[in-house]
DNA sequence: TGCATCGTAGCTGTATATAGGTCGTGCTCC
DNA sequence: GGAGCACGACCTATATACAGCTACGATGCA
């Protein structure tokens, strides 16, 4: 998808510097290719990038316990207690806006339990950098099948909040990025 | 520091727009703080922060070997030999520029190792967030000392890029990064 | 003398005109 | 007919003027 400046400056009813601001800053996190004369394009991601960030994630998320780890809070749990509910919810409602919202608010519960701010920062960038793409593959997968696992998740990571154990927190969480990367190979390599 | 965006504009010969872009960068990767109406000023870090970013590097390096690793070659081995006879020329000849330049050489060799790109950039960010904070401390340590750490680092790196090891090559750099973060907490904590 | 208030200097944020770069198209010349 | 070159449409990059914001100090009043 091709952006124009001036246009989406228009859209947004700005000039063009503030939006060039928030251009430059999605370039930069690797979300926009801005080249100069012929225009800026929403970047694609290649399986080799993909996989690499998976592997990041994966390996973060199994640290996240060991490396100076927010105290979980009732909050924490109440949260993360509803987000269990909405998923319940999207059993058999094919809605992946509402599965992109929750997948949104998860991440944020999961910076928000992690202490290191260079850590949390990293974690939240490469979420986004590849929560698209995940999207887009998306309607190709077995609706049930995603959210009975994301459900496994939620169920697991609130077991690990109720005994306070971020270790293990982590450890869930590793175990669905792993299974999304799966999901997703697996489509790449039978297309 | 404070800095002036007109003043440094004028000082670098090139319009605010260009440079807001750089500053507005640099705030993003939190070297800066850039405050409406009042000034733009580069942020000191606290010592939370310090070891939060150095525990991240460590945990990076020890992994660089396992996650997609680039294939050692021999341009890589010579450059390595370069700095340490660079290295050497430190010896007794206190020269923080000196040694700064060979730590950012450093860096980007180890960085060309890394295969990850996401895990490249992570690590080339991480090093220039601590870096200048690393040189603040230097004079304030026993200069042989750190040369011959700095030394001994170097050669156990050319002999795992001798036998074409990352793994032992990130073994030793995240041994390096622990004395590092040692020496500066030492000294904190003597303060 | 203490305090509140307002003015102002000086900074960053925004709007907009202009410059510079890139690629496609059509003409020209071989 | 084909290759090469010049031009123009359209894009981002930069320069510059102006608006908005903040901190601080002067001033007037209690």
């Amino acid at each position: 998808m091709m952006i124009n400046e001036t246009q989406l400056a228009t859209e947004f009813g700005v000039s063009r510097t503030p939006l060039r601001r928030v251009l430059q800053q999605l370039s930069y996190e690797g979300l926009l290719e801005i080249r100069n004369g012929v225009g800026t394009r929403v970047t694609d991601i290649d399986m080799k990038t993909f996989k690499d960030i998976y592997d990041l994630r994966i390996l973060l998320a199994e640290t996240m316990g060991s490396l100076s780890p927010n105290w979980a809070t009732d909050r924490h749990r109440e949260t993360l207690a509803e987000l269990i509910a909405r998923a319940e919810d999207l059993r058999g409602r094919r809605d992946i806006e509402g599965y992109a919202h929750l997948a949104n608010d998860l991440s944020a519960l999961i910076c928000d339990l992690i202490g290191s701010t260079p850590m949390r920062e990293i974690t939240d960038l490469l979420y986004y950098r590849v929560a698209r793409i995940w999207y887009t593959f998306l309607p190709n997968l077995d609706w049930d099948d995603v959210v009975e696992e994301l459900l496994g998740e939620l169920k697991g990571l609130l077991a690990a909040l109720a005994s306070n154990d971020l270790g293990t927190f982590g450890k869930v969480r590793a175990t669905y990025l792993r299974w999304m990367l799966k999901k997703v190979s697996r489509y790449i390599s039978s297309d």
